[in-house]
RNA sequence: GGCGCUAUCGUCUAACGGUUAGGACGGAGCCCUCUCAAGGCUCAAAUACGGGUUCGAUUCCCGUUAGCGCUACCA
């Protein structure tokens, strides 16, 4: 049984790195038939916030690849305590009695270094002084017993990173439970991950030199350590680690969903972060990505997103973003565009949807691309002057276009042989005849073909434009 | 400081010791074209450094340098 499972802690928004080793494990689950597990570690309630907790559905939601199992670490503290005693029964822990900080050196924070890998007074505690002041309610840390006498590493094969091996002697003896009785993230996670059978850990590397500890846990428990997979870091363009606090809301998925990213194409460029097909494919489904997706695949050094101050999104992301809006079935797309353009109704959208989706590149552009389909915008008449060409001509131009797009039949292809002759006859070039009726029914230079425009603007529209356009060209003689 | 991980174009990456070091994004240019896009073509752009091993190293080993991670009663 193949079960994987994806453990954030409400500390924080979910950001970009985390929704990268959701969708790896997601990716690996569906590829071989395995259960994905949702755990939230909240064991830290100082710092757990509801916030945080919204952040994080909200981003797996928008994802929208689901999870087959949930559970809530703060809602198996019994497991967790049991575990705990196991291990201190077993011997292969201790109480350490010392006071936070205490018996660390003055200058330990200065020079780590000189911090022990424990205290042998607590190491070396008989039994019954332990448990008499324990029983005599003296509070304590229980730690593990890092065992250097009997063995002299701990090792694991990394499914990304290969053999990793770590001498007994530099893994400190580190904290199960804390001194309000609570369980430390390396208890309460290996606990978890034994119980409910997890037999995949995949997840960022930061944590590939504490599964020294979580090995020595698992064995203390009595059970097969996981197989473990880590997953490159995912950095900013600085070299640093992407935190909201220096780098602000770009490294949150949902700032990525505001702006107009289609789910399957985050879900695509992330997965081009640290991992590749090795067949240079790049635009994928989400059903390729589940095809071809394994651990082979992840390479081992970080990855940068590169962001910018001035472009918040990796190039790489909005160009697969437009990939995917130009493949999609256009009534999906209209419907995706929908919230973004308020006011606009489905039909409408519809018919505007095949004219701007090579057009656009993030969902929200379509405020700036199709503006001119719910409103008549205001622009600089200087505008409606052709190339090679003046007032007059434009002038000229848009008086004709106001007599020949005076028809019933708004087809893009009458339009088309009607304007087009009309510019024959006037003996200028078919851009000289289109660009002022472009500007006048768009107000800019830049938009979608002119006949296909006209056609959804119909008749109405587009004359009152032109008639609009025709009165400001006489206003600025 | 200790321990660990990593190092190919600006960025994401490919190359199971033998390639003119490939692809993509971005950049530049050309073509197509009613504008803008989309599309097509072309160009610039990389094996961090130093030693080995080998007939031959991007690839294997060692060192240096750099970056990152862990070194908490955070996760």
């Amino acid at each position: 049984m193949l079960r994987v499972r994806f453990a954030p802690s409400p500390t924080g928004y979910l950001h970009i790195g985390s929704a990268r080793t959701f969708i790896f494990n997601w990716l690996y689950a569906r590829r071989n038939g395995g259960t994905m597990i949702l755990r939230i570690d909240d064991t830290d309630v100082e710092r757990n916030t509801q916030e945080s907790l919204d952040s994080i559905f909200d981003g797996l939601k928008w994802l929208d690849l689901g999870w087959d199992e949930f559970y809530r670490q703060s809602e198996r503290g019994e497991l967790h305590q049991k575990a705990a005693k196991a291990i201190l029964d077993k011997g292969l822990a201790y109480r350490d009695f010392v006071e936070m900080g205490s018996p660390v050196p003055e200058d330990a924070d200065a020079d780590p270094s000189l911090r022990p890998k424990f205290d042998p007074r607590m190491r070396g505690m008989s039994k019954e002084e332990s448990d008499i002041r324990a029983n005599g309610g003296e509070p304590f840390v229980l730690r593990f017993k890092v065992p250097r006498e009997s063995r002299k590493e701990v090792s694991f094969d990394d499914l990304v990173y290969g053999p990793q091996a770590k001498a007994t002697e530099d893994i400190e003896d580190f904290a199960l439970l804390r001194s309000d009785g609570s369980p430390t993230y390396h208890m309460a996670s290996c606990a978890d991950d034994a119980d409910l059978g997890i037999s995949h850990i995949i997840r960022g590397q930061d944590h590939l030199s504490n599964t020294f500890k979580h090995v020595l846990i698992f064995e203390a428990l009595g059970a097969t350590p996981p197989n473990f997979a880590h997953l490159p870091l995912l950095i900013a363009p600085d070299g640093s680690k992407l935190s909201k606090r220096k780098h602000g809301p770009v490294v949150s998925v949902t700032t990525y969903r505001d702006a107009g990213f289609l789910p399957q194409a985050f879900v695509n460029f992330v997965c081009l972060l640290g991992w590749s097909p090795k067949d240079d494919r790049e635009v994928m489904s989400r059903q390729e990505l589940i095809d071809v997706f394994s651990l082979e695949g992840v390479n081992r050094s970080n990855a940068t997103v590169n962001f910018t101050e001035q472009d918040p999104f990796d190039p790489k992301a909005v160009w697969l973003n437009a990939g995917h809006i130009r493949t999609m079935p256009p009534d999906q797309l209209a419907e995706q565009l929908l919230p973004f353009m308020p006011g606009a109704d489905a039909a409408k959208m519809r018919r505007i949807v095949p004219l701007i989706r090579e057009r656009i590149r993030l969902l929200g552009d379509v405020k700036t691309t199709a503006d001119f389909f719910f409103k008549e915008n205001q622009y600089d008449s200087a505008l409606l002057i052709p190339q090679k060409g003046d007032a007059k001509m434009a002038a000229e131009v848009l008086e004709r276009a106001g007599l020949v797009l005076d028809m019933k039949d708004y087809s893009h292809q009458t339009l088309d042989v009607a304007l087009r002759t009309a510019a024959a006859e006037m003996k200028i070039k078919a851009g000289q005849m289109f660009q002022p009726i472009r500007v006048a029914v768009c107000g800019r230079k830049d938009a979608p073909p002119l006949f296909e425009t006209l056609e959804v603007l119909g008749r109405e529209t587009t004359l009152a434009r032109i008639g609009h356009a025709l009165q400001m060209l006489k206003n600025s003689q």
